[in-house]
RNA sequence: GGGGCCGUAGUCUAGUUAGGUAGGAUGCCGGACUCGGGCUCCGGUGGUCGCGGGUUCAAAUCCCGCCGGCCCCA
């Protein structure tokens, strides 16, 4: 299939799929329902994403540590919502090839229970707190529903996790809105748009006081949570039994909270840059920055080859990920390729170029061509590069805002739904009866609450004052 | 949780209704010609028909189980 008869908005599944694999993100091949392979173009998108979370966190003050993969069961099974929320989607280890093991081992689906096992240990006093820690690590789990390339997996590969322990609810809290701060840069920094919202607390982290949640619309007009800042109170200090003796010698339990993010971003933010050419990367994560496509006509090969060269070092030279397509491919086929691959700016350099001191430029994103002056190569570069990803960014919070609407009735917003889809709010009385009859009644998923946003108008179910707008619509 | 569709070369696919020598396109390799948007031509390569079992003189095709993928409903 040649991807320019793919439509992004209008068949989005078969784009995603077509795209993940012919632009050597991903192989799905591998015979194990929900892994993938990452091939090494998309690995270091991957890589180069995640770092820029990791950066953050460092300058938020976490440390990177290292916990295993492995829980034995009873760890597993303190804290008992969690227990209950995980129980049918985490693996268990209990035997090799040849015997039964003596007791059973979990694949960790996310580290709470590992970490908070070494936190009991580590925390005495009030000044071992606060502790801040993250891991960038693989987990797994047994999804039930439908596995999707790298949107849902049964082993995420690069779960980033931040899990921190307090003196204080305040503290707790306090750090909630650091963690909000740090996933709204991280976004940023990826030029996507989000709506960040309360979860229902019927929704809420298994064994969480509560929860926010980052979303993002995918062109199918589905919502995709992006990430998840969780207050976990002092459910799994408790569990755990992690205390630590204050200043006037008496004891508390601490208080905690974790944060995380996947390699469902990169997932996301193929799906909302990208067009029905295929990908296109902000310039910061491409693995590739720039293609440079040698034009070389009959006598002029040697010219034309070496002023590529000559390029491509001056560009590494100032540390740009650059690239010479020296296949033998024609010129037109190597733009669609290089275009299905997300590369931000090509560089085409003709006998033309190589006569007038020029090189020819097109982005990605507009696929406008322009000449430039050889030694304006580098600064028009860094132009094109911000361009690009401000061109992005602005597209994305362009298409989350043109899809969420307002409705001020069950009816409505059902009416709504069925000729938008998106996401809708609905004002709210703040009620959960009134929030799940919310989700009946629509037969919509609810998403959340802002709870920074004042509603106007009544509930739509018991028609009191409203104090939030729901947020429903469909999920991933 | 319930229901449906599908699996043939690296990729896409014909053949399955009605059992009888697996065919095409694309890719890949070699060559010629080209090169500012997927050029053209010549030659070649590539298959445990997802896996296992059953029925049959004979299975890609029919039956059973499993694995993998996709879709819909709750």
């Amino acid at each position: 299939m040649e991807s320019g008869s793919l439509r992004k908005y209008s068949n989005f599944s078969e784009w995603y799929d077509y795209v993940v694999e012919a632009a050597d993100i991903i192989d799905k091949r591998y015979p194990v329902k929900g892994m993938l392979v990452w091939k090494p173009y998309g690995y270091k998108a991957l890589k180069l994403s995640m770092r820029i979370l990791e950066n953050l966190l460092e300058e938020y003050g976490h440390e990177e540590a290292y916990f295993p993969m492995l829980v034995p069961e009873e760890v597993f099974a303190k804290e008992k919502d969690f227990l209950e929320g995980f129980s049918g989607e985490t693996f268990v280890v209990e035997r090799t090839i040849r015997k039964v093991l003596m007791r059973k081992f979990l694949l960790r689906p996310t580290s709470e229970t590992v970490m908070y096992y070494m936190f009991s240990l580590w925390i005495q006093s009030y000044k071992d707190l606060p502790i801040k820690l993250f891991q960038t690590v693989n987990v797994f789990r047994y999804e039930t529903e439908h596995t999707r390339p790298i949107l849902r997996v049964r082993e995420i590969i690069m779960f980033n996790e931040a899990h921190t322990a307090h003196e204080s609810l305040e503290d707790a809290n306090k750090q909630i809105k650091e963690a909000i701060e740090i996933y709204k840069k991280f976004f940023d920094s990826l030029g996507l748009s989000y709506l960040i919202l309360k979860t229902p607390k019927w929704d809420t982290f298994a064994g969480a006081e509560y929860n926010f949640d980052f979303f993002e619309i995918m062109p199918d007009k589905r919502a995709i949570e992006l990430g998840s800042v969780i207050n976990l109170g002092q459910k799994f200090a408790k569990a755990f039994d992690i205390k630590y003796q204050k200043r006037d010698g008496s004891y508390e339990y601490v208080y905690q909270t974790c944060y995380g993010v996947s390699e469902r971003v990169i997932g996301v933010l193929i799906s909302v840059h990208g067009d029905d050419r295929g990908i296109i990367f902000p310039a910061h994560i491409a693995p590739i920055q720039v293609i440079i496509i040698p034009i070389p006509y009959k006598g002029s090969e040697e010219a034309v080859f070496k002023k590529c060269d000559d390029i491509l070092l001056k560009l590494k030279q100032n540390g740009i990920r650059a690239r010479i397509d020296k296949t033998e491919n024609t010129p037109g086929e190597k733009y669609y390729y290089w275009e299905l691959r997300g590369v931000p700016v090509r560089v085409e350099i003709g006998p033309r170029d190589v006569r007038n001191n020029t090189v020819t430029l097109v982005r990605r994103d507009t696929l406008k061509r322009m000449v430039v002056k050889d030694e304006e190569l580098l600064p028009k570069l860094n132009e094109l590069f911000k361009e690009i990803f401000d061109n992005l960014k602005k597209k994305s919070w362009e298409w989350l805002n043109q899809n969420i609407h307002t409705a001020s009735s069950v009816e409505e917003a059902k009416e709504i739904y069925r000729e938008k889809q998106g996401i809708i709010k609905v004002p709210w009385c703040g009620r959960d009866e009134c929030g799940q009859k919310i989700e009946e009644a629509t037969e919509l998923e609810g998403l959340g609450h802002d709870p920074e946003e004042k509603a106007e108008g009544a509930c739509v179910i018991c028609g009191k004052e409203a104090k939030w707008y729901f947020y429903i619509g469909k999920k991933y």
